[in-house]
DNA sequence: AAAATATTTAATCAAACGATTAAATATTTT
DNA sequence: AAAATATTTAATCGTTTGATTAAATATTTT
């Protein structure tokens, strides 16, 4: 058999179109992007991408969720922390948010924009609540105020790291260039939290 | 001539394939809408969307302008409003916002995922940056913290204020019903205001 | 009412696009 | 090296979809 070798091709080119249609996928969302545009990314031709992956719809199910992970897996690990504060969970989420999000600026528009066009995918909403309500970060934020919704305050501290990306192509040409854009995005790794215990501390 | 009945039929016939069009693009977004779907939410054949507009893409940028000004229009009349202070600003804003897109609630996401799409359809930049740095609340602002960045403080009112519906379909199902939902939106009404007076106050 | 004009429709076209096929090329095993 | 297997491609198919056309119906003007 041609195992060593097709395993290695196949991860390459696999990874390699995989890496296309996350690109393409996640420029122009699903119904605009055609898998002609991935294979050309890819380097590839048309067909091979059939050949690796049933169908586009396939193909984006698999970029989807490592999308859709990227964009919340962040959260996991940092919320159910014993070892931190909530005061450093919310710097820590916050410097996580801002780094990846300067890399993958359309990300989170991108995921929300296709859950939006398919709730379904979201099937795990059960499991995201319970992870969620029963997560360290929650009960370390009811011990300190009881009296603040967690679900606000989530949203309040997503709300102010998430949207500025959101609205990036919005924002951007308001601000004037790309540097004064990262300028801003960079201040706010210290300024997200300092506001946020404010709400803490004095809501 | 035809003149009275043409207007009225026009404006009638014209009028439903616009809101259908607007329906249709903002629940599935360009590239997933089919000129089909509009057709038939708005009750009429196929041709005569052609007829009344000259293409799909010309229905999109109309009511593509249309919904722009529904999600930024608000903003304009608020901030340069001389007869109220920072604070009224703050409430009439976030009760404006939460209003509409509680009747609205993709109309953020849809706009934003356009925008990204096409950012040239975005050619008033200039207009609004000069329109945003002259106006009443950022003076006053400015006045009162010279300090804070007012763009900071302008994402942080609308994250909070836009991004509970920008995540809608990733919260909703977490918080559980769509009743539920809404009472925390209601609530925001008169938390965000708050929450940002704390900024302004003690930030 | 007749003519002129505007509105609406069914049928069809042409291009775009996802997908398939069969053949060619490359790689691995024997 | 030959055979077997895996990878890649050019060409093509069938559907979907935006758009057009020509004819039918409705409305307005004369």
């Amino acid at each position: 058999m041609a195992k060593a070798k097709k395993a290695e091709l196949d991860l390459s080119t696999e990874e390699k179109i995989k890496e296309a249609a996350s690109i393409v996928f996640t420029k122009k969302g699903y119904g605009n992007a055609r898998t002609r545009d991935i294979a050309e990314e890819a380097g590839i031709n048309l067909a091979l991408l059939n050949y690796y992956f049933r169908s586009k719809e396939k193909l984006f199910q698999i970029v989807m969720a490592e999308r859709i992970d990227k964009l919340f897996g962040v959260l996991g690990p940092v919320l159910n922390d014993e070892s931190t504060t909530l005061e450093q969970k919310l710097e820590r989420i916050t410097e996580s948010y801002i780094n990846m999000l300067l890399e993958h600026p359309d990300l989170p528009i991108f995921v929300l924009s296709e859950i939006r066009n398919n709730p379904e995918q979201l099937s795990n909403r059960f499991q995201a609540r319970k992870n969620l309500t029963e997560s360290v970060f929650i009960k370390q934020l009811m011990a300190r105020r009881s009296d603040v919704n967690p679900f606000h305050f989530l949203m309040n501290l997503l709300g102010m790291n998430l949207f500025p990306f959101v609205a990036k192509p919005v924002l951007q040409p308001i601000l004037g260039n790309e540097e004064m854009y990262r300028q801003l995005m960079e201040q706010r790794k210290k300024l997200v939290p300092a506001w946020m215990k404010l709400i803490l501390d004095k809501g």
